[in-house]
DNA sequence: CGATTAATTGACCGACTTCAAGACATGTGG
DNA sequence: CCACATGTCTTGAAGTCGGTCAATTAATCG
């Protein structure tokens, strides 16, 4: 069941979201034939653990389906999701930096495995797999600059609005003809609650407000419609809004890669940041 | 003035902390030697911007001396200080990941820079440069995801502790023959409220709170006293505590580099993480 | 020594947590 | 098929942490 025939872009991967959008479909065919060779495809069911203390990331693992979270338990118990991994990303923690988080299986998934040792053999000779690996690196480092700026200064309600626009492009979204579309949430509220730093009670509260204000409706807890998704996303800041205010600069903001665009990074003019006296080079 | 004549470990970096502390240090004289050649250092005063929306991430710096801040702005004025940066440690952003904040001295400081092209090189040629350099990648993310947590599950009170803790290691600390010790705090008020999503305000009130329990006395607004500095870090949940709860697991955490080991993260028996039945191997 | 900025202190208030109970769905065994 | 159990979600009523506003004190710098 283990490593298989050697062939260039076996038939099994076609069908993967990992191929069709993940890491695995940008590599050249040598590179992707090799990372097949070592994988295998492993179930987990929902709440299983794939890390925990005892066995220390011994591999890396490409999600194919369903979700896992990346969670910090509290002595007393409290948890913190420091991140949700969706179908197609590449779950890698070095052995060498304090892990700190489980990860755990949101609902059933099936992962793609490598051992740790043969995926680092294939990182330093296939250079194209190596910056693949990299980028899904950057990409979380940013993911979790968002979540720390979401925690730091946004409300409850905004953090709950920007995870459900987001989850509009990471979840299952059903457009409908009418211009609106059913988003289905797979991830209870605890696990929302507990990803945004707040509680199932809050989630609940929220919703129901959002409700109110028209701008979701609750179907059942799993179904959400979304009348409006560009409002949706607009209200979230994931979009620039049209420049309301005067004092902004149009700056045109890089972007690049899948990650969308935040409301405009902008200090108040005047605050620090003035590029006044150009640097001084003293070597 | 700006790129130097090769030699292997020239003398100016001797006496810099990115070489005695640093990531410099630890490369092979060849590495070094090259890196070195293309760097040239420039002094920033206090506030100055490194980058922002128009001067985009042109180069990598390696911290000689003084605090950089990473900060993102909201459209209302808002910060959130996403890290800082210490004297030793380098500052890479890809230029193909959304932004989202600036970066910009604290205090005075000094950087040295080398232009991206030619540090993408360097990168691509030295694989102990690039091993270093991803191992700080991995450092910065694992920071954010200390960050994460500590806002979303941590009081103020315990976010400042924190802090104070993390500072002992990271600034200036004066061990003193009694036992305590000084800390320097080179950083405003400001900064660290908007480093721990809370106010200045609440900073300052905390700070009298421990100084009432004897955790710190508040000599002025920069120096701190700190009677015991184990007793901080215990109350940090820097170190074990020693356990006090029989039902923890007495599995020895890693460790590696600088990071300093948080409290034991588990969740309590029974909540999931169990590993009941084997995964189930698919392919 | 004035003028500006940073830090402190106090009073108030609001958002969110906490505690507790009820509604809803799903599943199991008799 | 129903009674019961379990788990998730919802709703309500207090309590509180911490933010906001405002004023005072302290420190810094020409």
């Amino acid at each position: 069941m283990l490593p298989q025939t050697i062939e260039t872009r076996p038939s099994g991967c076609l069908s993967c979201q990992a191929y069709t959008k993940g890491i695995c479909g940008g590599l050249p065919a040598r590179a992707h034939a090799r990372l097949k060779a070592r994988s295998y495809a492993v179930g987990y069911h929902e709440n299983q653990g794939l890390w925990n203390e005892t066995s220390d990331k011994a591999f890396v693992g490409i999600l194919q389906s369903g979700y896992l979270r990346m969670a910090r338990y509290s002595a007393e118990g409290r948890r913190q999701i420091m991140g949700l991994v969706f179908p197609g990303e590449l779950v890698d923690e070095r052995a060498d930096v304090r892990m700190g988080y489980e990860l755990e299986a949101v609902t059933p998934a099936q992962v793609c495995r490598i051992e740790r040792p043969a995926f680092e053999r294939l990182i330093s000779e296939e250079p194209e797999l190596r910056r693949a690996v990299y980028l899904q690196h950057a990409v979380r480092l940013d993911e979790m600059r968002q979540l720390v700026w979401s925690l730091g200064l946004q409300t409850s309600d905004e953090r709950l609005v920007r995870f459900l626009a987001l989850a509009c492009e990471k979840l299952r979204y059903q457009p409908m003809p009418d211009g609106g579309g059913i988003l289905t949430v797979d991830i209870p509220r605890a696990d929302i609650a507990d990803l945004l730093g707040t509680t199932r009670e809050s989630i609940s509260r929220i919703t129901h407000r959002l409700q109110d204000e028209g701008l979701i409706e609750i179907r059942d807890p799993m179904h959400f419609g979304i009348p409006d998704l560009d409002r949706l996303r607009r209200s979230a800041g994931l979009v620039p809004a049209r420049a309301a205010n005067a004092n902004r600069r149009t700056t045109g903001h890089v972007q690049g890669l899948g990650i969308a665009p935040d409301d405009l990074a902008m200090k108040p003019p005047g605050t620090g940041g003035r590029t006044p006296a150009p640097p001084s080079v003293v070597a």
